[in-house]
DNA sequence: GCAATAGTGTCTCTTAGACACTATGGT
DNA sequence: ACCATAGTGTCTAAGAGACACTATTGC
């Protein structure tokens, strides 16, 4: 009964017919971004197809009788790619035109989510892919390739202004992690001495009193404040003209 | 042949069949903002139904024989209305939930619109409705409000770190008209210096040499910077807490 | 001791924002 | 002269960003 997910990405056809009356081919995708290893990655999903297999993003239709929302359809559709729930959840922007899918007229609404650094469970066919520079390792199939730099472009400007740094590292983390954050989304990074007061002056983090120890001075690690209201800081770079 | 606006409002009753595979009753909604004697207003319809008159945004279906974008639809659905064309454009927001319409499950997507202060022709149903934090003057039919609200969210924290500012203004306006549309919008300004300093040194400004004469000293008229690429400036009102 | 990373002190530059001041028109 | 609005000079506070310095661990 369900529209199962795999009609997303059934073959070629004209079916402009289906389209009428305000209805069009609605789909959810998903930019799921982790760090890992200090890279900023993606998730994707191998689809197998009878001319090969390509990469795509995890993506689905709204279930009407289960989802109450498109954030509803948007948190389904990532449990069915791993057991972790997003850290951070966005949506980044509507895509419809008559060129995106051969089939016709379609629509996509494109969410980006953040995944903390914890360890997690991940569906099989699931693949992650290194971004750099809005630009994926490898390609993706449709028009994904597109949508990701778009909300890539969306989590690089936030990353600048906004606490969302702090939502891709796990529960316990390192002033030092933040740095890595910036670097591997802006490949730059401001100083400790500003990451430092932006985060500590803005109450954005709270210290567990304990350290993290490695062949070097121990560092202390903190805890995302969850109860700090969602604040906003000068944007980075303004000065330096980026 | 081509669906009518007027299908976007027929009355209710239970059509859940309709809504399969993916598809779903979508319509484009407009937040169009102009500034008059220095109030922010919106752009509404006002639709007569059998049960009597409410005020409705702009809004309706995609055409996929026309529009060969989602802002192709808004900007077409925009032409009904007015003659005017929007000097900015901007997806707000998609929101889809089983609430907002009765016939169940829908889906909206939302824009705003900014028209610059010169004089245009607009339908004769058509009524400018003050807003005021965020509020209309008058209520509005579905969750029309809501909408309303989140565009101008959007706009609210646009105006203060971006040029936006200026496309609420005819073609030759004075500096002292920027700092309306901040109070228009913000219930407050920056003041003339800062609005200088920001808008001059980020050369978002052409001197056109004429100058605007009252009861007093002249004020000098620019225009805007169309050659200038969109730039960005520290959020207003950060240090002090808003 | 040394290497390595954590974290501080402090300076410069830019911008926001306040506010008093001058400038220039109309009447 | 006087009013009204345009526009400037200049100061303060805060943050970004640079960078040299100190601190604390393992080895």
């Amino acid at each position: 009964m369900a529209p199962s997910l795999k009609e997303s990405s059934t073959k070629p056809g004209k079916r402009n017919n289906r389209m009428h009356l305000g209805t069009a081919l609605i789909s959810v995708d998903l930019v799921v971004f982790r760090l890992h290893d200090e890279q900023l990655q993606i998730l994707t999903r191998k689809k197998t197809t009878p001319s090969g297999s390509a990469l795509v993003l995890p993506s689905g239709r709204i279930e009407p009788d289960h989802d109450d929302s498109l954030d509803a359809t948007a948190k389904r559709l990532l449990s069915y790619a791993t057991n972790h729930s997003p850290s951070y959840l966005e949506q980044v922007v509507t895509i419809g035109d008559s060129n995106r899918d051969s089939r016709g007229w379609s629509l996509t609404v494109v969410y980006y989510g953040l995944l903390n650094g914890n360890e997690a469970d991940y569906s099989d066919d699931s693949q992650w892919l290194n971004v750099t520079a809005g630009k994926t390792a490898a390609p993706l199939a449709y028009d994904h390739e597109s949508l990701v730099q778009e909300a890539w472009l969306r989590l690089k400007n936030k990353v600048q202004y906004s606490s969302v740094p702090i939502y891709l590292l796990p529960d316990e983390f390192v002033l030092s992690d933040i740095k890595k954050v910036f670097s591997a989304i802006l490949e730059k990074s401001p100083p400790m001495r500003s990451i430092r007061n932006r985060f500590l002056k803005g109450g954005l983090l709270i210290d567990t009193g304990r350290l993290r120890r490695g062949s070097n001075r121990p560092a202390t690690l903190y805890t995302a404040n969850r109860a700090a209201e969602t604040c906003l800081f000068n944007r980075l770079y303004l000065s330096t003209q980026e």
